[in-house]
DNA sequence: CGGGCTGGCTAGTCACTGTTAGCCTCGGAT
DNA sequence: ATCCGAGGCTAACAGTGACTAGCCAGCCCG
């Protein structure tokens, strides 16, 4: 069948990136080199090159697919519903999910941004912006609605972020909580600190 | 006097590892090279090994004394008071004042920790564990008299560190909010997690 | 059966970087 | 004046690592 060639061309390239983002999460960017990619697939180093255009296009394939993700995710849970403390909550379980399911991406995500090329680094950095503002929003017309009570919109949407992204961190699949478990606590957390009505 | 030379020599020194603590949070400990941090106190790279015996060594300094730091003040913290719910806050304020004030040491700390040579990281990552479990045994014991309602320690404890932990990636001295600014109501926000009465 | 594309391999290039070697200068103490 | 060590400099070494060149095997197509 004529698939199979190219069947097995995309399975291949998808070995790739998956074991590029295992390395790039455990030893950092800079510190996996191709050989070690290689290796992880059990091929030669520039073997590698033949799917590949560079080590810079595995990491920006990984950080934009990821990227996609989240705000896909977001603008789901954000349009699930018209009540700001609900869509509050299912932003934040989206995020939780996402930083437990995806933890790897989501880590690499973070730490490796400064290793994206000029260009790709600001179109992430917008895009990251932009989810971001997503929450303060949310925080925003929570208030102005009298649904929450906040010390700083500000400093309130960082809390619920930060906690989020930790949890890329910490977090292992078939450990004491599932993904929903966390997220859904997450949510609690969530709720509580923008002291929802 | 006897003690210019090396009043003059230890100068320089903390004049490199705080030119190399800048670059690491900048570009990461892999990207800085020594000519870098060279051209940062106007010496040549390898002028720079007549004061320090590697890079790794600025490393371990860097984030030994940044340890060192806020084991101290969280002691101080907690020691301050025998009320749980106010050694939490004032340990809470500590953390954040801590990622606020040192945000480069608190930066580096957490990102570079991999760069760190086996001997170190595993010593390093044993402080930081006793460093966690401070805040969890100040949650449980909350718990246990009565004072906090959570709905899972370790979660709990996991969101109070990461939103210090955010706090030195975004802070910066001179905007919006002041140190104590932010540390007074992150402390608030661990009051509203851990549902203190 | 045979040609050619796909994808692997080895060898090599080139740039870079941590670190050492060895030299020279200059300021301070004698 | 002179000595000397602290500390700077350049040159070089050794290793690494991304990426390219060029070769070859095997499988799909005709």
């Amino acid at each position: 069948m004529s698939t199979a060639g190219l069947a097995r061309t995309r399975v291949r390239r998808a070995d790739i990136v998956a074991a590029a983002l295992e390395l790039f999460a455990d030893k950092g960017y800079l510190a996996t080199t191709m050989d070690d990619i290689g290796r992880a697939v059990n091929v030669r180093g520039p073997s590698l090159y033949k799917h590949v255009t560079s080590k810079q296009d595995l990491l920006v394939e990984i950080m934009e697919s990821s990227m996609a993700t989240v705000l896909r995710d977001h603008a789901v849970a954000v349009g699930s519903t018209d009540d700001v403390a609900d869509q509050l909550r299912r932003a934040v379980e989206a995020h939780v999910r996402f930083h437990a399911r995806h933890r790897l991406e989501a880590f690499v995500g973070t730490r490796e941004l400064r290793h994206l090329s000029d260009g790709n680094r600001a179109a992430m950095a917008a895009r990251r912006r932009d989810y971001e503002r997503g929450f303060r929003v949310l925080v925003e017309r929570g208030v102005a609605e009298d649904r929450f009570r906040v010390g700083s919109v500000r400093l309130t949407t960082y809390s619920l972020l930060d906690m989020g992204v930790g949890v890329s961190v910490w977090f292992r699949e078939g450990e004491e909580f599932s993904v929903d478990e966390v997220a859904y606590r997450y949510g609690d957390l969530a709720m509580r600190l923008v002291g929802a009505a």
